[in-house]
DNA sequence: ATCGTTATAGCACGCTTGTGCGGCATTGTT
DNA sequence: AACAATGCCGCACAAGCGTGCTATAACGAT
């Protein structure tokens, strides 16, 4: 047995090329080339990996999801206070530093293309319903009722369910204009921002 | 003089055969001669109005822009009460029926691609003045204090200035839910999510 | 009816893209 | 030292792209 390599910790190397490329050029401008060239490989050495682009793109964006979701996980298992907790859930899915803001570039990039990639669309649906759960998790851990357990399910009751929504749709609000108008909402205005919609949860 | 058609009339069709296909594959999907098929025209003679494929979609985009802007200056001059107006300053800028979740399709796409594409930047700097102001706009309607008369105009109260602020963040994150995910997020959902986030402001 | 301007068509070119494929380099095993 | 499996390279190709350009069709003025 010849030459061994960790597949996994090299395909890690090159979905973080991708990332980097989608964050200079936009996922229009992910090309094999251009992420084989950040990656310090050839194109060959690329396709080894992944056997098509849409592969690679389909990796690189459930990838972003996994950080997302591993640093929820760690985070349900710590034990700060509720408030604290709810605000480190709801910034664990938002772009709170410069690496992250990057991540959430990309993030928003497949968003867009799911609309009309078919390769995504598992990926998208998935996404709503994690991100409705941390809402979920959030606005009961303000309000002191018990956290749902399964994800989708609704909270019990209808005042906090949509307090939820709002949540939801607040949290896409900032991760676009994170993206969209880095220079007009920095990173600490994003903290103060999610502070108080959250405060606003608990105020009612 | 010969075979005279009206310039304007021909541009503004020829952008809505750009909508359509953004709509259908996504802003990189939108070829020339994609666009030109959509059009009923020859690649020839869609190149006859617009001299490159940039200036195309930068003009598409700006019409977008020009819808929304249209309906605001229209609400502004009609008299029903504070709330109302309030409410139908935000839908202007809201997918609120099916035609008008195309227009957001392609309002997201470009807002998008902006970060990595110079032609768009000012584009995007003027949606986010004009989008703040709106929302500006209907947080003095529904707390009864006078609008402010400049665009770009903080509002004097740092407090309902905050509110502006979040409804903005919650404007987007309801475009991009109407957007990403139209069979969770019916229209008429749309028009509560507005309705009781303007009942927040009102309410304090 | 003729002319001259304008609108449209469509081909051709050079370039970039994703992918198929044959070969070379590397390295653990024998 | 020799082998063979694995990792990697980079060229070749067809397809699709934006755009330059020329020819033709359409039509108001004369």
């Amino acid at each position: 047995m010849p030459k061994v390599v960790d597949h996994d910790q090299r395909r890690a190397d090159l979905v973080r090329a991708v990332w980097a490329v989608i964050g200079l050029h936009g996922i229009e401008g992910a090309t094999v080339r251009r992420v084989a060239e950040q990656a310090g490989v050839s194109m060959g050495g690329l396709r080894y990996y992944f056997d098509s682009q849409q592969g690679l793109l389909r990796f690189a964006a459930l990838a972003v999801a996994g950080n997302v979701s591993a640093r929820v996980r760690a985070l349900l298992q710590s034990d700060s206070d509720a408030a604290n907790r709810a605000r480190l859930l709801l910034e664990a899915m938002l772009p709170v530093d410069q690496e992250r803001r990057v991540e959430a570039d990309v993030w928003l990039a497949f968003l867009i293309r799911s609309r009309v990639d078919d390769a995504l669309e598992e990926l998208r649906s998935k996404a709503w319903t994690g991100t409705r759960h941390i809402c979920r998790l959030a606005v009961s851990l303000r309000r002191g009722v018990a956290m749902p357990e399964t994800i989708g399910a609704e909270l019990p009751d209808a005042d906090l369910e949509t307090w939820a929504q709002h949540l939801h749709m607040f949290v896409d609000g900032l991760t676009v204009q994170a993206v969209t108008y880095p220079d007009r909402l920095s990173t600490d205005d994003l903290r103060v921002a999610v502070h108080r919609q959250l405060a606003l949860v608990a105020d009612r």
